[in-house]
DNA sequence: ACATTAAATTCGA
DNA sequence: TCGAATTTAATGT
């Protein structure tokens, strides 16, 4: 519990090192705007299978993940699961919500142990307000997950459960998504499965398939990513 | 679903 | 505090 490293812990109210950190779009803001953000966020731990949020429920954060991973998803009135998106660290979700004032349209729930930042919703319209860096970083985003969703449609159509393990993948990696992502991907071949929308096996069987085609490297608990490329255009 | 292996935790000195 | 023993988690088939 004790076995702190050479790694600093954040101090209680000094320096915007650990805020920086976990939050890319915060570098073009001045100290004082970094300040007051600061003030509006919050830090969540969730367990393993925990719910962040319930679709329809009112949760008024623009969420950022510090550690952990969570999927964004929704379940069918057949009682169907569908996985829109899987978040990790450093990424920054919930914007949609919050600029149309809407209730939740997805289920938020952690994979793992995860922790948490929210920002409140006042300190995100200032920002949104008051800061045309943080408005592009906004559009960056929302431009780039809507590249996802089109992938997704192909997904739900084409039934290549290898080419569905490798898209799932492939938006994890999404570097302006993830900004802090490198070529390793600390995630169990269970909670791909999870986010890939197949059972365990056979997200085992497709990684397979990705190393054996010289994409990927698979070791315990994780992934280490030879070539991003070809896995994004995987099945194509 | 089962067998194997890696990692995390517990426990005794 | 060390490492062996046990338990839990992840993998491969």
């Amino acid at each position: 519990m004790q076995k702190l490293d050479g790694e600093h812990k954040p101090s209680a109210c000094e320096g915007t090192d650990w805020f920086r950190r976990i939050a890319v779009w915060s570098a073009k803001l001045s100290d004082a705007q970094c300040l007051r953000v600061r003030a509006g966020l919050q830090i969540r731990t969730y367990e393993r299978g925990a719910t962040v949020c319930e679709q329809n429920e009112a949760f008024d954060y623009w969420i950022g993940v510090v550690e952990g991973l969570v999927k964004v998803g929704t379940v069918t009135p057949e009682g169907k699961e569908i996985t829109f998106a899987g978040a990790h660290a450093g990424g920054w979700f919930g914007e949609g919500t919050l600029l149309k004032r809407e209730r939740r349209r997805y289920t938020v729930t952690a994979l793992r142990k995860t922790k948490l930042a929210l920002l409140d919703k006042k300190t995100f319209f200032w920002l949104y307000e008051n800061s045309v860096d943080f408005n592009h970083f906004l559009i960056a985003q929302i431009n780039e997950r809507l590249g996802q969703f089109i992938g997704l449609i192909e997904n739900e159509r084409k039934l290549d459960t290898t080419t569905r393990v490798a898209r799932a993948l492939s938006s994890l990696l999404n570097p302006v998504l993830y900004p802090d992502v490198g070529s390793r991907l600390a995630i169990t071949q269970e909670e791909l499965g999870l986010l890939a929308g197949v059972s365990r096996p056979v997200a085992n069987q497709a990684l397979g398939e990705l190393e054996r085609c010289g994409l990927l490297r698979v070791t315990y608990g994780e992934i280490a990513i030879c070539d991003a490329g070809r896995l994004r255009a995987y099945g194509e």
